[in-house]
DNA sequence: GTCGATAGATTGCGGGGCTATGCATCGTGA
DNA sequence: TCACGATGCATAGCCCCGCAATCTATCGAC
């Protein structure tokens, strides 16, 4: 991770994983650097981090992968299932609900007009 | 943890019981039950998660304590030092930063116009 | 031909939440 | 009266997860 709070990230790697490959399929690599985009180089998903997450990811049948050895180089892609989709729109609902409920307990803190510049 | 995804949780407990201590000095079975309030019972801090979460922010000097023993049950008092409260502010900040971040990532998927019933 | 970027994977550690447990007090009700 | 549930604080140990470290291998550039 990188700019952000590693503590606050635990727990919604997967999500963000899911959600990347929400848009079509990938190889590792290539989740890599679209979370980091999509994230405004907040975000730098390590090796260590992602592998463990896909090969979960697989063994739970919410991603499917398929070798692809055309090329020297051997990736691995990886494709979301209909329920790695269902899983996603469940983990999106969790993390809208999360939010929401922090905001409650945050009360004004959270509130942007009682943070003066 | 009760109707959240406790994955998530993880990493914000500490700024949930900050918060909760920003609005006056509570012992930890009342902010038990403060948090369990502002969240609509969302949130069930266990007892064996609160306390090591306030023996380290002690240890961190950004809350001080103060045993009251003038009732037969014995309180130990919280209350946020000064260190605290800006370090409250800093969390916050950290907070609004990473659901930003993951409003990004999400994309599409975090707009509500794209979730029918 | 060597170095950095690309590409995949595993191991082992460290940290943090939770279950379980222990101790003590107070109020209620049988 | 005394047992039980709620109040109140605390620790020990388990388990899970992210990450640093490490390994292998290919490809392009210099």
């Amino acid at each position: 991770m990188d700019g952000l709070n590693p503590e606050l990230m635990r727990g919604s790697l997967e999500l963000m994983v899911l959600s990347v490959l929400s848009d079509g399929s990938k190889y590792g690599y290539l989740i890599q650097q679209s979370l980091r985009d999509a994230s405004d180089e907040l975000v730098e998903l390590k090796a260590g981090t992602l592998y463990p997450i896909l090969h979960k990811l697989e063994t739970k049948k919410m991603v499917r992968c398929r070798w692809d050895d055309s090329t020297g180089r051997r990736r691995k892609w990886y494709e979301l299932t209909a329920a790695g989709k269902k899983q996603l729109k469940v983990r999106v609902d969790e993390w809208q609900a999360y939010v929401e409920c922090l905001r409650r307990v945050l009360g004004p803190l959270a509130d942007p007009s009682s943070m003066p510049a």
